[in-house]
DNA sequence: ATTTACATTACAACCGATTTCATCTATTAT
DNA sequence: ATAATAGATGAAATCGGTTGTAATGTAAAT
């Protein structure tokens, strides 16, 4: 290829230093206008190209944000990161996407990459069996701004933003309670990631609010993918008497559900009122719609994004540090799956 | 923070010069073995971390690829990423997100940023409204290897992987005529995009092969976002006589589609046989089950990012160069929503 | 005319890994 | 014994911006 054509090239050709060149090209006031003018003028007709390896060799930073989500084809995570990168481009940083792909290990070495890639910050959901945080301390070690999203990491003084899982299970499940529902069956993924954990206290709350005996074999736990309603379907079918309501964590999952019960012969909701998660657009789609908690993944993705490069840009502000946690609203939405009327 | 350790600390420690520490990191073969374990270990207890500022800054490579989507929160794009992603991260690649948001303008935008990061290579599919690749010329200059992927830049002797439009839609209408169709309404974008001028052709040719003449009024142009269903059903209730089939280049939208036909009392597929396009989750659960073309987004994402990726490490072989298009095999999988038996 | 103040600009030392070329030692061939 | 070769290591230049400090120039003040 054609050689660059570097600071020094241009400092050359107007006759001045590297120097000036470089601060002319970054505005800095000590510039003379006139020189700043030739000298961005030459930038431009000489096609000149900032090097960012050498930037950042001697900034110390990439602008390049890493994110870690569980998985990127999944309609949740994905909307998170459409906001993510709506920001983050806005704010002139780089969005640098792995996928732990549910895996602990995987989230290791993802993590390891990511601090070895030197992003500025990191944001993480967690994947499904990490138990602990531990790959994330060099980011602490090193003040490197992290953050997490949706599945937390409790207990730990990191900072996390989240909805309140347990108010918005205790809702979704006093509403079934209210369309009349006595047994209400509760499909989780499991109680080691928080979402989880929180809703399933939600839901107990909610019982006991109610004086129903909380049931464990009404609690049903599977990997939420979306195909894994016949499986649960089964379970219900077998269960004796049969529940009146169902609360899903997930409304792909829901969907997958009332497809399976349809065809066993149930009627949703006069038979069974169900309730899912998120808000996907699915939930609208499928009938009878799914009464589910709008769960604002976009919103998120770019709130999480915002407190982040807000740190960044004012490391002088101790926000970061000092919240522990940043909860957004949400609330249930009711649809056709469980109004009973 | 603590002073970062570098390889001149190392090379200090162990009374080496920072050469061979270099080298014995990099596995450079003329290091004796016993040094290099020597530096190793001393490497590791140290905590030692490369900067990667300063490899780049020498080698001229980042490691990280480029990719600019036209959203993050599509299903069939989530999809492409999650291919994307797995088969980067085995290479040891970074994967840089970015999203066009379907505007040509943010494409620029982006594709400059993505430039100025000096991504090894770059992985495009086309926003909604992009009519010329020129902002993507710096990188065919600068020998950064680029190609598109689904939308691609046609007419442009740049690489490009699709699946064949032309027959997947040709499959999919002829597979409406053989149902007993005779007034097939056909949805899609824009003709501006390669994926859905091609599949307009492919319906035209399906009709043709049955000598049912062409039928502009029966061609319908809409965003595909997913509430769209409404306002397409609207304009084909208007339509005197009704339509009998219905081929919709997306799911989704087919997907909203059914559900609003429903309310208006058509019988899928008795009276209107519906087609869909890109088999996503949703088509396995409205109700019927949607009759759609298999779309490999996970695989196609796999296949591009292995394309690139071999041939940044084999910048010998000129397949990128030499090839113009990669062909991807799709296949139309029947369900219920158009099996009229 | 001389000093002081301020605005511009330049020098040179970084940032940390890589690599060319030279050097030195030990081994083998003549 | 001497030359030739292979093996291992190091000195120093390089990649291209950035920045603390010194130097220069100019205008205002005395």
């Amino acid at each position: 290829m054609e050689k660059e054509i570097t600071i020094y090239d241009i400092a050359k050709e107007l006759g001045v230093s590297p120097t000036t060149v470089s601060r002319a090209l970054n505005n800095h006031p000590a510039v003379n206008e006139k020189t700043k003018k030739k000298i961005f003028s030459a930038a431009l007709e000489s096609g000149y190209q900032s090097n960012v390896f050498a930037a950042n060799l001697r900034n110390k930073k990439t602008n390049n944000i890493g994110v870690i989500v569980p998985r990127l084809n999944s309609s949740f995570q994905s909307s998170v990161l459409a906001g993510m990168e709506k920001v983050a481009n806005e704010a002139g940083y780089n969005l640098i996407i792995s996928q732990s792909l549910e895996s602990y290990h995987k989230e290791v070495a993802n993590a390891l990459t990511m601090f070895n890639s030197r992003v500025d910050g990191l944001l993480v959901s967690l994947a499904g069996d990490t138990e602990n945080i531990d790959h994330f301390m060099p980011f602490l070690k090193k003040g490197t701004p992290l953050m997490f999203y949706d599945r937390i990491a409790e207990h730990s003084n990191t900072t996390g933003i989240t909805i309140d899982n347990i108010q918005a299970a205790q809702n979704a499940t006093n509403h079934l309670i209210e369309q009349g529902c006595k047994r209400i069956v509760h499909v989780l993924r499991t109680t080691k990631i928080n979402v989880y954990a929180d809703r399933l206290k939600g839901y107990k709350y909610a019982l006991l609010e109610n004086d129903i005996p909380f049931n464990p074999s009404l609690v049903l736990y599977a990997d939420l993918v979306e195909d894994v309603g016949e499986e649960i379907v089964n379970k219900i079918l077998k269960m004796d008497p049969l529940p009146d309501g169902l609360f899903v964590s997930n409304d792909s999952c829901a969907a997958s559900c009332i497809k399976h019960l349809k065809l066993a012969g149930i009627r949703i909701p006069e038979d069974i009122a169900v309730v899912g998660f998120n808000n996907e657009f699915i939930s609208r789609l499928v009938e009878p719609n799914i009464t589910t908690v709008n769960y604002p993944g976009y919103e998120m993705g770019e709130l999480a994004m915002k407190n982040l490069i807000n740190h960044l840009e004012n490391p002088g502000d101790r926000m970061l540090q000092n919240t522990n946690k940043i909860t957004l609203r949400s609330e249930l939405i009711v649809r056709a799956s469980s109004k009973r009327k």
